[in-house]
DNA sequence: CTGAAAGCGCTTACAG
DNA sequence: CTGAAAGCGCTTACAG
């Protein structure tokens, strides 16, 4: 049956590249063209096939396209990151970007402690022909998985706080700078004894916010000392240990700052175990600015970093080959948090 | 080039269901058997068949099994549930079940109030010729969306507080249950000045809760008074304006239940916004036990429906025929909320 | 129980 | 700038 003689499609079914082939009159060779907008079809005739797409109402399906591309419409999101809101502002961000592309976004959560870690991702990126893979902290830390990619030859987008790769496969957040303006804001309101709770160690974000918040306090002349420097692991419980420890001290601070909105939680658990008055008896300020932020009670100053923004960026980044953009010239707009003030932190 | 005469596979390159069949001696007809479980095979047949797939690491690939199939590989989540907790956790709850079948999960939000609601649900499913699609509410109450996947032909499985679709398309959870164990909570504590904070009425949700917790209370004696049955909207500030007014009431509350956590917050919020102390002054109960209810202060007690169990369980009802199981006779377990008690409501 | 042919709906490589 | 042929890796429908 060769294509000209092919039946006009019957309604309920949808339309094919050879629909719009015949009643364009062109080849599907050429309707392909148009489709993956080579510029090598003569204008009228371009204007003619869109006429019948439009017409027939045809969309390309994307499994035979896969197949011919040996390359899938699918974007995988790879992530070991345990908080639900950043997780689903991230994929919000994502699909905004993808939105009209024709992608879809397939979620893929791990753990970077299995065993078999490496296995899954590559039978995941493998069987799927992943188009892409966006990864948020801390899998996008984590170089053996990156090696994998590349070595599958899979595009990529890592978001973190440092430039640990190419600008093409990166989206960095500032976190240095959130930190900063933490410190800042707890010096300008008087308090000069400020204890720092970290996050886990193998996390560039502790390390990286850790140091924003350091250096700042010396740029306002103040000193962090060994005792006021915790190590906490991003948990409510690391946060609530930490600030009794704090609070035992012969000399207590008078505000903590916490690298998440969890450990914030708990160092105010702590604090009313213990008899204080929040927030007379001890400030604290947070980070991540959870939505649950605004609606506890004193009200949580926290580190706001545009999470959504930051998928919708990955996301970008990925399809940018795809639109002829040179990823390489997309615009980088670094990615600052900002401190959102509420009434967890008041003057000394 | 005939299948016998093809070369071997490249290193680096996937096996193709050609190279099993040369490597096993049959035709690619009767490694399709095998691959997709047909009794009409010889076991010897089978075994070398599977033998030569081990050897080869094997995987068929789902672009050109979903094209020839005309259905992907691939389950979408739709939904229109604003808590990130929720949706987080039933993400987590369908890839359970998904593991080892071959299957992906594809995200997808949407707006009920969207004027593209449909258009966008049928592009979505019809393009991707989805493999299943999986609702929570409120979509899941949506008789325009179901009556679209009937249209196309595509299994769908819809988690509800009610029963409005055939057992292998429901996944059903008790909530009237839950808020009875509220109530009957809050009478056991002494409470006979009890409140109800309801959520949008446009969810199912909030009126079989509402429903289990007046019940639950005239089983105990309590009768719910018009004044003290205020209609909320789910949100924090919902919450917190019907405590501003249910405490200004002539004989205010003394406990009062929520239908859900954000707005047990909003009530916390407004409680102390007028001078009372909790939970000394006023008992409250909310409905999901997010995460954060055990870190607030005081430490929330809620409801808690097994959320990841539900995702599991709808994954399951549409994996089912797949697996030659009779979805009619597929476990119904009850879904079952169940109270955590903490200490936000007290004795009277 | 097994297989050769045709087809799913696209794209690549090669011509012209 | 356009097209006929071959192919992507599977399955269906039909034989035997």
């Amino acid at each position: 049956m060769s294509e000209r003689d092919s039946q006009p499609a019957k309604s309920g079914k949808r339309a094919t590249i050879n629909d719009v082939a015949r009643v364009a009159q062109v080849s599907k060779k050429t309707v392909s063209r148009v489709i993956n907008q080579s510029p090598f079809v003569r204008e009228e005739t371009r204007a003619r096939v869109q006429e019948a797409i439009d017409e027939l109402g045809f969309v390309p399906d994307p499994q035979a396209r896969g197949l011919a591309f040996r390359r899938s419409f699918l974007v995988g999101m790879i992530y070991d990151q345990p908080s639900p809101t950043y997780v689903v502002n991230m994929q919000q961000g994502i699909l905004d970007a993808l939105k009209g592309s024709g992608l879809e976004l397939v979620v893929h959560p791990c753990s970077r402690t299995s065993p078999t870690l490496l296995k899954d991702i590559r039978g995941f990126v493998e069987r799927q022909r992943l188009f892409g893979v966006i990864m948020p902290p801390s899998v996008s830390e984590d170089e053996t998985v990156i090696e994998l990619l590349r070595e599958l030859d899979t595009p990529y987008v890592r978001i973190a706080s440092i430039a640990l790769d190419q600008p093409q496969n990166m989206v960095v957040t500032n976190d240095w700078i959130g930190a900063a303006e933490a410190a800042r804001h707890l010096v300008d309101l008087g308090h000069r004894r400020i204890a720092l709770v970290r996050g886990l160690a193998s996390f560039r974000s502790s390390v990286v916010r850790g140091q924003g918040f350091i250096d700042a306090l010396k740029e306002r002349g103040v000193n962090l000392p060994p005792a006021y420097d915790i190590q906490g692991a991003y948990t409510f419980d690391s946060g609530r240990e930490a600030a009794h420890a704090l609070l035992s001290l012969p000399e207590p601070p008078t505000a903590i700052f916490t690298l998440n909105d969890d450990m914030a939680l708990g160092v105010m658990q702590a604090a009313r175990e213990r008899g204080l008055e929040l927030p007379r008896d001890l400030s604290v300020v947070g980070y991540d600015d959870l939505p649950m932020a605004a609606h506890i009670w004193p009200n949580l100053t926290s580190v706001r970093l545009p999470i959504r923004d930051m998928g919708r960026m990955a996301a970008e980044k990925l399809l940018a080959p795809m639109r002829g953009v040179d990823p390489a010239r997309l615009q980088q707009p670094e990615i600052r948090p900002s401190l959102v003030v509420r009434r967890s932190a008041i003057q000394v």
